[in-house]
DNA sequence: CCCACTTTGTGCGTGCTTTCACAAGCACGT
DNA sequence: ACGTGCTTGTGAAAGCACGCACAAAGTGGG
């Protein structure tokens, strides 16, 4: 197997295929503990949850990786996605807000296996600041700045209650922090060029809540349609 | 604020809109703690961070619940969404895994406004079992099933370790739950009629680390293309 | 070497989403 | 009553995403 030239390919890989890429490394994985050397699509496809057709396709986005007859090779698929995905360099995290929330995410060990270390703890609390969490001091807000350029923090991770949040993710920006992840209940306000992603629990219940009433109204009536998910 | 009959409307709401209700219904209700009394589309796309059409064919998937020239009366509008997510009646919400994260969710207080209640806060650790978190006592994970019945369950929430998470879905399941929300990262297998949402900070992080590693490629140049192989 | 079998990669039809752009509708002033 | 100004609700077009179904490509047996 000898390298390749710069790989052509490069043209944009679809949104959608984007989201699902983590969910099949996170299936290759696994395979590969169990000591698995090479996978098909159709039971690659059927350990993440998805059309054997729509893994094939969104694995065609990266390039050709797969040998016909046989299957992809699992080791070199992860290396590959993992490439694709940005995770072969580490990324520096700093959450903000070490509430309960912020405590779960500081412990929550195997940050999706590697590439992700966690470089910062802030808080505005001063009962909270200089305490340690997972063997970090957390540290105060107001040195938010500071430790994004010292420690080179490139994603931002928010925890704080919504009322805090835009401002955090303000100082981030300003702070030349583009990736940012937010728990807080808010719509966060950002700049062109800064990629916000948003995890909202509230916001999964009142879907969930929405096709259980759906399922309840029309019950012993008309067939069910049941809904399936989307991230 | 008066209701309406039942409303004959009742086709079918597209999956995107019911995704972005909760997000208006926010947005709504802080508009209604400031005492603003009615708004524009455009207003109400502003606050919720989407496109104005967009929002407008939205609610036109509920009804016409708008006054041309004038807007919408937010008071009425939260009614309406509220009603169609199902908040207007109550949801038992059962977690499992009362770790960090299991915590953090059962203190997570207004559980997106009101129409979710924890009833049952259930762990497998001898050690957690007995103790009180948010108020109520962690039970034991096998008196899931009793627990489900005794409080009308009906919504089951997953924070255990990936390795536990398939099974206590399996057990929701046999207990008659059909909405889970799952928290563990793995892929839940469930019968048809089961809706599951996952939440997965990891895959979250991923596609940042996605993004954010495209924008730096294109950055300056596009030199570093690394086209190493791995054999 | 050839054939039967397996599995990838993809062209294509279908249906869902988003966005545009504008007619229709309502309030208000004259 | 009527015109003006603003905002909704919605056809229509464009763009994506999904999944089928099959040709292409590789494996292994005879």
């Amino acid at each position: 197997m000898i390298s390749r030239p710069p790989r052509p390919r490069e043209k944009g890989i679809p949104e959608a295929t984007v989201a699902r890429l983590p969910v099949y490394l996170r299936a290759l994985q696994v395979l590969q503990d169990r000591g698995t050397a090479t996978v098909s699509s159709e039971a690659l496809a059927g350990a993440a949850g998805v059309n054997s057709a729509k893994l094939r396709k969104d694995l065609s986005h990266l390039g050709s990786y797969g040998t016909r007859g046989v299957g992809y090779e699992v080791e070199y698929l992860i290396y590959q996605i993992s490439r694709e995905l940005g995770l072969t360099q580490d990324w520096s995290v700093a959450i903000v807000g070490i509430g309960n929330l912020g405590r779960a995410l500081a412990n929550y060990g195997g940050f999706g296996t590697r590439g992700f270390r966690i470089a910062a703890l802030l808080d505005a609390d001063p009962e909270v600041v200089g305490r340690t969490v997972a063997s970090l001091e957390v540290r105060h807000i107001d040195s938010l700045e500071e430790v994004v350029h010292s420690k080179g923090v490139s994603i931002g991770v928010i925890a704080t209650p919504a009322g805090s949040a835009q401002g955090v993710a303000s100082r981030f920006v300003e702070a030349g922090v583009t990736s940012i992840l937010n728990f807080a209940p808010v719509v966060l306000n950002v700049p062109d060029g800064v990629d916000v992603r948003k995890v909202d629990l509230s916001i999964e219940l009142q879907i969930l809540a929405f096709h259980a009433q759906r399922r309840a109204d029309g019950d012993g009536r008309e067939a069910e349609r049941v809904g399936l998910e989307m991230t």
